[in-house]
This record gives C-alpha cells, structure tokens and sequence, in this order.
DNA sequence: AAAACTATCAACCGCCCGCTG
DNA sequence: TCAGCGGGCGGTTGATAGTTT
C-alpha cells in the first residue's frame, strides 16, 4: 500500500522503536534535518550498523513530527507547572486554538503537548468552574452551578461575561497577534501605609500574582506578560520571569526599597552581555514611567502605555 | 481478580500555505 | 500563472496505563 502523504511503497507506522528513534536522532544531531522527505533514507545510510537495510521504514512526516514532539534536546520533560497552566489559559484565551503560537511561549513545551493537555485537563477545568474553554466566557446558567467570587465584578468590564478580566499583554505580543495592547488596569491602590501591608490590585486576573515561588527566570511561563512586574510593583512582592528567552528581569522588594534589574539576553554569547541594578522607591509616589527609559525596557514594549503608566503613579 | 471505565499522549490524517520551476 | 512539492498545523484516533467497580 502506498503512503499518502508520500508515496513510499513501505512506510512503518505507530511507535517508534528506541532503534528507530536512534537513527534519527543520531542523523539529525550530526547533519540536521534537511529536507524531511529525505531524512528517512539518509538516517539509515549514516549508520553502519544499517547499512544492510534501506534507512528508516518512515515518512518524513513522521520523522520530523517523532523529532519535535519527542527527540529534540532541548524539550522539557515532565507535568505542565501551575504557571505554565495558567499561561496557556491565558494566551489561549487571545490566540484560540492556535497551539503552535502558544508553544512559542512556553520553552521546551510542544504544540502538540500543549494540545493534549488543553483537551485532557484544561478543557474539563474550565468547564467545571462554568466557563466556556472556546470563548472564556462564562456558559449559559442553565449548564453549569458555577459561581462568582471576589472581585470579578470589576473584571467585567473589559471582558464582558468571563470571570476573567483580559490579561495584559507588551506591545511585541500584540504586533504576533494583531490585536491592541490592551490598557492596564487601573492599579492605584488605598496602600495602607501604617501596617505595611500592601493591598491587592482591584483587579485580578487569572493569574496568580502572588504565586512568586518560581525563581528561576529562564523558566517562567508567563514570559510575554507585563503583569507580574506591574503587579510585584504595586503589592511589593517579589517577581522574577523572563521574556522570550532573550530578556530576563527581576524585581526584589524589601519594605518600599525595590531593585529593578534588566539582562538582556545575547544569542551569541548565550546568556546577558549587560544589566543593570536600579533601585526604587515603591509605595506611596512612586512613579514608574521615571524609570522606563533608564530600564531600556525592550521593544518599547511601555512606549504606547502612558495612561497605564499614569495609572501606575501613586500619590 | 477481572471487567469496565477514564485519562493520557504519541502518532496519524487531511488541509492549507508558501516556495519553486 | 499555475501545478507540484514540502513543511506546518489543528483535529482526531487509538494504544496504553491507571483507576474504579
């Protein structure tokens, strides 16, 4: 029978066999990908234990897709993190069902992974807390015995109908997904200044700000977000993530004194080629568009923000 | 212990798009 | 301009492992 997608006159299909998945491996780590049609026959001929046989019984398809979802190094192994779960809820809601998007903001994570997980444990979460996993929207009430808490009545009015309110995204993310930079919410806090403690933002997102447990920066998730530093600002609590793998920053806070530090990635020297310490007053007064320019935040990703800089100003 | 059910995930299918001759 | 091809993508399937009855 002749493949499809091919032609091949004997084309193996199903799983893959560790020999196989060494042939590939082997081929690719040494001489790339090439074309994909033509991995199949190179991978076998570049083994001298296969030379008696004609290369890899697969299509290219087939290699290539063992090859992304399954043999690449630089794949994350292991259960999906509470971040990066709510970083796919997150972009889903902007992107849809557009999984190869998602995964270019999750490091080591594939399209098809991504996938999986959605339709196998996001999908039923969603719906059991009565939203709709297509729109985010809440479903209608006669399906679900869902119900709304805390502050999602605020959300409302930039996401009507979700309990979520429409996360906030840099400038470089909305040119990828052609949608307006959507204004941050209005963050000016009664920021009671005698006990210390910093009040929550009026409005919540999906996200869970006060989760900074990860400290790892190459590994945030939630990498194209500005919120995490927004908010870290506002409620004085730490928060570290990283932004398209090439940008790291971090804020550390200690009472009202906050440092502010930026790396900026170099490809070629894997890793920062600078950064910069910059401390800040927090709290009452501060005002974070003094900071923008000497930060070099990338992409002037806060160029188009002022009225959610001006938010940001307290006092 | 075994059958039934559920969850997970690797892999395939078919469609679409961009490139090339 | 257009057909052929390769690659990429989202939807779906089917195998397997785990759990419940």
């Amino acid at each position: 029978m002749v493949h499809r997608c091919c032609n091949k006159q004997k084309v193996k299909r199903g799983l893959w066999s560790p020999e196989e998945d060494d042939k590939l491996l082997r081929h690719i780590t040494a001489h790339g990908h090439g074309t994909w049609s033509s991995v199949p026959k190179l991978a076998g001929q570049s083994l001298l234990l296969s030379l008696l046989n004609a290369g890899l019984q697969r299509c290219g398809k087939s290699c290539r897709l063992r090859w992304i979802n399954y043999l690449r190094p630089d794949l994350k192994r292991g259960s999906f993190t509470a971040q990066e779960e709510r970083a796919i809820i997150d972009i889903h809601r902007i992107l849809g069902n557009r999984w190869s998007q998602i995964a270019k903001h999750l490091p080591g994570r594939t399209d098809n992974e991504i996938k999986n997980f959605w339709n196998s444990c996001i999908k039923k979460k969603l719906i059991e807390q009565g939203l709709d996993p297509n729109t985010h929207n809440l479903l209608h009430s006669s399906h679900g015995h869902h119900k709304l808490t805390g502050n999602s009545s605020s959300s409302s009015k930039s996401n009507s109908g979700s309990i979520f309110p429409v996360f906030q995204i840099d400038n470089a993310l909305a040119r990828e997904l052609k949608v307006p930079v959507v204004a941050l919410p209005s963050v000016v806090p009664s920021y009671d200044h005698a006990s210390s403690v910093a009040p929550l933002p009026p409005m919540q997102t999906a996200y869970d700000y006060h989760d900074h447990s990860f400290t790892d920066m190459e590994q945030h998730p939630s990498a194209p977000i500005l919120n995490p530093l927004v908010n870290s600002l506002v409620t004085g609590e730490s928060c570290n993530w990283n932004m398209e793998g090439e940008v790291s920053m971090s804020a550390k806070h200690d009472g009202n004194d906050h440092q502010l530090k930026q790396h900026v990635g170099d490809p070629n020297n894997n890793g920062a080629v600078h950064s910069i310490d910059v401390p800040m007053e927090g709290g009452p007064g501060f005002d974070f568009a003094q900071y923008v320019d000497l930060l070099q935040l990338p992409w002037g990703m806060l160029s188009n923000l002022s009225d959610p800089i001006d938010q940001l100003t307290w006092g």
